[in-house]
DNA sequence: ATTCCGATTGCCT
DNA sequence: GGCAATCGGAATG
């Protein structure tokens, strides 16, 4: 089962390219957390591209700091940032070291370890479709549900615990739009996912 | 030291 | 559709 997944894993160049272009490729992919006694993978179904230079919205516009310093890190890492103070958010940092690059990773579909991010969620196993849908459909809920935290912040996605395969594709039919919740270089249409895919955010 | 505010979410009307 | 929750990063004094 897992071995399937470990076999696919996406490669660092992958991640070197850039981050409009690996924006879209991650889009189909399977999402992989793996720990001692589950394993939860999902579909991505929803990006957001934040690139250094000419984009006043992403972490990285004003240069590194404790906070982002790993944007700026090659591409295949994790960035992890805490907002509202309650949620934290997770990004695939994109191109070579010193860009500052990294796509937000803003929806999933479940594919397998429902009842894992059920728990995580709602502090239950069985739940209704509609719940279902609420589980992984936000950068925020992605991060409780797969209980990401501060700690994998910089963590290496080319590693055994939280990675990205490739799938057997099924062509997907991408959309693209303004990014969601920026005040700053808001009319870039760097939002991208997958049309019909009932799990894409509302908001 | 203090102030401002955010790559969100859930609950309310 | 509106808004509170809640905290830390970043800017300002």
């Amino acid at each position: 089962m897992i071995d399937t997944y470990l076999q696919n894993k996406l490669e660092r160049k992958f991640y070197k390219k850039d981050v409009l272009t690996v924006a879209k490729n991650l889009l189909g992919k399977f999402f992989i957390k793996v720990n001692d006694t589950n394993i939860v993978v999902c579909k991505i179904v929803e990006v957001e591209a934040y690139a250094g230079v000419n984009d006043e919205a992403s972490h990285s516009f004003n240069g590194i700091t404790n906070r982002n310093k790993v944007m700026f890190e090659q591409g295949g890492l994790l960035y992890i940032y805490f907002t509202y103070g309650i949620h934290f958010c997770a990004n695939v940092v994109t191109g070579e070291k010193g860009i500052g690059s990294a796509v937000l990773l803003r929806a999933f579909e479940p594919i397998l370890g429902v009842d894992v991010l059920a728990m995580n969620r709602y502090k239950k196993k069985l739940i209704s479709e509609k719940e279902k849908i609420g589980l992984t459909n936000g950068p925020g809920k992605i991060c409780q549900a797969l209980e990401i935290h501060r700690e994998h912040n910089g963590i290496d996605l080319t590693g055994n615990i939280i990675f990205i395969s490739d799938a057997e594709n099924e062509s997907i039919s991408i959309l693209q739009s303004k990014r969601i919740g920026i005040k700053k270089s808001a009319d870039l249409l760097w939002r991208f996912y997958i049309k019909d895919n009932p799990f894409v955010s509302k908001r």
